[in-house]
DNA sequence: TCTGCAAAGGCGAACGTTCGTTTCGGAGAC
DNA sequence: GTCTCCGAAACGAACGTTCGCCTTTGCAGA
């Protein structure tokens, strides 16, 4: 245990702190630009030289400094990730795919959540963008309401899988529309008559888009949706019993429900079991998204199969798009839902239906 | 249309570029050395430069480039999370804390999943170091096993929750013999006799742990665990639903069986469900982490809650805590789990029952 | 022997900060 | 009236890169 620097054979390797180009430099015997140019592939330089290079920057396990790449670049090859909650599962489920995508690219993928501040967010966004990310993945409900954070946004390359108050700019998503209308639909083709539906929070656009959705069914089908056999929910378990028991409260007579998450349709489930009601065959049940558990629930539950990690994967694809200029602020990207029937809507042996 | 400069009224509000501390500097009539101090609340200065220079700061919408700061601070205030993989619930669910914790301490949180290439996610990790993140919170049951990807961690401040091969590091977690010594115990004491397990990947360290568990809970009661009402599952409902039918087909007269995780035991109930078995009073069943549909799957399931937000949370305050030099690599934060009793387990009228 | 040219690599500047030191100017002490 | 001291602000250097231009060297051809 002497004062020997630790880790110092022979020139350049530096004590503490990372090795830099002038210490590879300083080991091959070249000018540190040079360096640069090498390990960068770019250079005209001998076999030798650059062989000598290589060599001295694998011994010291030379890494290149991005942040001071970035810098000089007046790019920081990172993306930002602005969500509403985490523990949104819907979120959830979007965050890999937006992360594979982002590191297949190369780019890191910094995730920040808009905390319900004082300031209402504002802090989460401006630290994005004092780190000079090259653009922002949007995925937070808020921002279809506040204007403020909206700004924030107006000077960064933005792309997000929904509207934002006062901004223009390329949206990802699923016509949730269809969504309402492909799930409604399937309850109304099994001849089932009244198709109540447990809707999200109706502030949001999912919510009133997978409602029309559900109105333009019962139109399809020569009929008239009755808005009283409509019932709000939270997005939860909980909230979707709860909405489940008013509703069959007012309207005993439905014979299908369409339910607007996975999660609120398994609370669903639970109250008709508790209020005697069989499941598939006095109520017929479709949920959306198809979460991991929707298989199992009993009876397993057919649902509308959102395509999340597609979602995911094709913001960022569209962000680095629009990033390098080549899509404009209109760009929409659509993704195709898919039914996936199970024993609930009571449509068959249990075995998946597909259809689109 | 003409081709005026847009936005550059004044002095300094540049073309194409966010405006930097020289231009603050150009408006208020200062050196930018000086904007920089005042910015930063540090300078002394007169009341009246002050004010011109936070004037001028404002007016320019001035944000601090973190880049630049980074470089010279040689911090980058950004944390790098390395998760194995993002869809897993378990990863997903540990994510929001350490964000909010992140966030909360000023920092960026960088995510970054290991990709099963040919390198095995070296590259994954590689990029981290080279953004100079100042620290990596580790999720990644890949860690466990492979020793090159510990090797690259060697030099970069890290915590993790689970251990790294070849590597001593700060530990966050819950004691995984307790829980499953909890869940199983609960059952042994509500007179069960015959209690199997469905496992995890037995690969996985917390799967031993709670095997361990299962086996120390039959010892405190004076019994011996009979290793062939054990088998293995895959943390998915599917191959919770294979294990539980092997196991029963083995072991008829299960009283009970405690499942890993929730996920599994949804599969399990699904399957007991199918074999005309009821639970829980042909088989009462105890889950692991408290799933959001735990309580509202049939019959409601009881689980040992785990902390997965505050085991975010804790992995990034000790990761920031470890940066700061405060505590040593042994150090270990075990966060307390709580058995949540709802009906698979029988034991009583359904509500918590709590305990620790 | 000289000219010219290509290849190899050096060099200076810039990116936007922070930090430590220097300069300036005015007020107070002698 | 000169010297000292102190606060206010300017200044220079550094962080680790990239980029474009310049210099040096070596060699072919006249």
């Amino acid at each position: 245990m002497g004062d020997v620097a630790p880790g110092s054979e022979q020139t350049g390797a530096p004590r503490g702190r990372r090795p830099s180009l002038k210490d590879v430099a300083l080991r091959a015997g070249v000018s540190f630009q040079t360096v640069s140019k090498v390990l960068r592939g770019d250079g005209n330089v001998t076999d030798a030289t650059r062989a000598r290079i290589e060599d001295a920057a694998r011994e010291l396990d030379y890494v290149p400094d991005e942040v001071a790449r970035s810098l000089v670049e007046r790019r920081t090859r990172s993306l930002g990730l602005v969500v509403g909650d985490l523990s949104d599962h819907v979120v959830a489920r979007f965050v890999p795919g937006a992360e594979q995508e982002a590191r297949r690219h190369g780019h890191a993928l910094a995730i920040v959540a808009l905390a319900p501040d004082s300031d209402h967010g504002q802090r989460s966004v401006r630290g994005l963008l004092s780190r000079r990310v090259d653009g922002i993945v949007a995925a937070a409900p808020q921002l279809e309401e506040d204007p403020r954070l909206g700004e924030l946004l107006a000077d960064v390359p933005t792309v997000a899988i929904h509207s934002i108050s006062g901004l223009d700019i390329p949206l990802v998503g699923s016509d949730q529309v269809q969504t309402g209308r492909k799930a409604t639909g399937h309850l109304l083709e099994l001849g089932r008559r009244r198709v109540g539906c447990v809707t999200g929070v109706s502030s949001r656009r999912v919510t009133s888009s997978r409602i029309n959705g559900w109105m333009q069914a019962h139109h399809d089908h020569g009929q008239v949706a009755d808005r009283r056999t409509l019932e709000e929910g939270d997005w939860t378990p909980a909230g979707g019993a709860a909405a489940a028991q008013r509703l069959l409260e007012r309207s005993p007579d439905l014979e299908a429900l369409f339910v607007h998450n996975d999660l609120m349709a398994v609370g669903v489930l639970h109250e008709l079991h508790r209020l005697g009601r069989s499941v598939p065959d006095d109520v017929a049940v479709m949920g959306c998204d198809d979460i991991p558990v929707a298989a199992w629930t009993l009876p397993s539950l057919s649902t509308i199969a959102l395509p999340f990690f597609e979602t995911g994967v094709a913001a960022v694809r569209l962000l680095l798009d629009r990033i390098a200029g080549m899509v404009d602020v209109d760009a929409r990207v659509l993704l195709p839902a898919q039914r996936r029937c199970r024993i609930s809507c009571g449509c068959g042996p249990g075995t998946s239906m597909g259809s689109g």
